[in-house]
DNA sequence: CCCTGATTCGC
DNA sequence: GCGAATCAGG
């Protein structure tokens, strides 16, 4: 069987994504795989984020290799397409949330040290619609995002065996009302639970929660396992 | 090579 | 419905 989503590991594939992160990002969070992430995001109709490549519809390729049949004159002509923006049906801000650059980023499990190696930086400005900047571009030799998390003090969190959450007695914070995304606990482990205090406006995350996740991190790629 | 996200298609 | 495989751009 495959994964079983969740109504909360939805709603976080939902907020993740809403927030920008990327895909890989996201999966890692959920401990799946991008594919999961992206396929699903397609399934929930989650607006599409810009793809670093464009491929030919599937109708397109399928004329090419079976027939030239159609040729598919455009019907409509080419007019000036104008009036307004391509396609945010969405958002009303030229950017409210777009995106935390992928240097800022995640709750991820990951160990305490990070805590001193980035004492809290202020809130990203997570102002403009900043395309991802790869982290490795950075001119900086310095990283990004971490977490710690857990709150959970008595773990030192050995390690984040994939574990395909399920089980958990689904707490869901319900969808009423906002409440910190924050994840406690590992994934897939009976206590597993999200923070659930008000998050401060326009985070997913309460204010205790934002400070650690908007953090600079060295290596975001594999805290989990 | 690494990263990214999108689509296809067998399951 | 799911997601690995595959594709394709940066």
């Amino acid at each position: 069987m495959a994964m079983e989503w969740t109504e909360e590991t939805i709603a976080r594939l939902r907020e993740l994504w809403q927030q920008g992160l990327s895909t890989a990002e996201i999966g890692r969070q959920l401990s799946v795989t991008k594919n999961a992430v992206v396929g699903k995001a397609h399934r929930l109709g989650l607006q599409a984020r810009p793809s670093p490549i464009r491929r030919p519809p599937a109708s397109a390729r399928a004329a090419e290799a079976g027939e030239a049949v159609a040729p598919a004159p455009e019907p409509v002509a080419a007019a000036p397409v104008a009036v307004a923006s391509p396609v945010s049906p969405v958002v009303t801000a030229p950017a409210p949330v777009a995106a935390v650059p992928s240097a800022v980023v995640a709750p991820v499990p990951a160990s305490p040290r990070v805590a001193e190696a980035a004492p809290a930086v202020s809130p990203i400005r997570q102002a403009e619609p900043a395309p991802r900047a790869p982290v490795r571009a950075e001119p900086e030799p310095v990283a990004v995002a971490a977490p710690a998390p857990v709150a959970t003090p008595s773990v030192s969190r050995p390690e984040t065996p994939r574990a395909p959450l399920r089980a958990v007695s689904t707490p869901a914070p319900r969808r009423s009302g906002l409440s910190c995304c924050w994840p406690l606990g590992d994934p897939g482990t009976p206590g597993f639970h999200f923070c659930g205090a008000t998050p401060v406006p326009g985070k997913p995350y309460c204010s205790e929660h934002a400070q650690l996740a908007y953090v600079k991190l060295r290596d975001r790629r594999d805290n989990v396992a």
